[in-house]
DNA sequence: GCTAGAATGAGACTCGTTCTCATTTAGAAA
DNA sequence: TTTCTAAATGAGAACGAGTCTCATTCTAGC
């Protein structure tokens, strides 16, 4: 359900959201708001956040570590990612091998509403180096 | 690390974990451990589970709610899984497609240490009629 | 059987997330 | 512009998964 109000809260976590530089969880996205003098409620992060993935504005997908990370999305396209582990650092990917072969699969075996979780985990480039 | 001595509780949790039809969440077994008239305490299925899952004696993955799941692994090598997500009814699968292409993109983004996280959760054909 | 110390279990604790509810406020209507 | 009302907020309580602590129990080697 989309909000029926505009609110500077909101707008202040739509932004935020945009200027990290990848994957945020909604507490370190909170933590961030708050550091810039905002004074945005947690509650209102996670609000704001669920509103934004729903509409298909934001990204979510869960951590190994179990926490929910979010990032503004550019296409509004399935696609998967490949995150760095350390920083953050995404990049968006069309698995289009991967979509196929989960639908093929979950066909063979006779399972139905096929969903699926693929995404890679990794260290960028930079961190690669870093380490 | 491996235990160093067995307890009946131990084996409790194998045997159950053994009986569930597929994935179950640790609070889950426990509930049925507890359901059957075991006394095991809940820390202690979540240290057994732990030490199975390091033995290579039971399989872990993430739900897409976030609890972890577990289950009683046949073949010690790579694979993944085929979810039902009412009955948690599970198919192994051998995803060479996907270990490739998980490599082959990692590598193209000059990310090291790559790991994936590839499952598919749907409704079995049983659960598929029953809906 | 004794004994050392590994394993257990009750419950405290952590941490992410959701809920509650009194208060504020966006935005339509007057 | 002022008024009004329900949507949105925020502080903190509540919740649930998982971990940790520590006194107690029990395995396994003597």
């Amino acid at each position: 359900m989309q909000p029926k109000r505009n609110t500077w809260q909101r707008e202040a976590v739509r932004v935020e959201l945009v200027d990290a530089p990848g994957f945020v969880s909604a507490q370190e996205l909170h933590r961030r708001l708050k550091d810039g003098g905002s004074t945005v409620g947690l509650a209102t992060v996670y609000r704001a956040l669920a509103h934004l993935a729903e509409v298909g504005d934001a990204d979510s997908l869960q951590s190994p570590e179990g926490e929910t990370l979010f990032r503004s999305c550019e296409t509004t396209a399935h696609h998967h990612h490949l995150v760095c582990r350390r920083c953050g650092e995404t990049r968006e990917l069309a698995a289009t091998v991967v979509e196929e072969w989960a639908g093929r699969v979950g066909a063979e075996h006779g399972f139905t509403e096929i969903g699926h979780v693929v995404d890679l985990f990794g260290l960028c480039p930079k961190c690669s180096a870093a380490a």
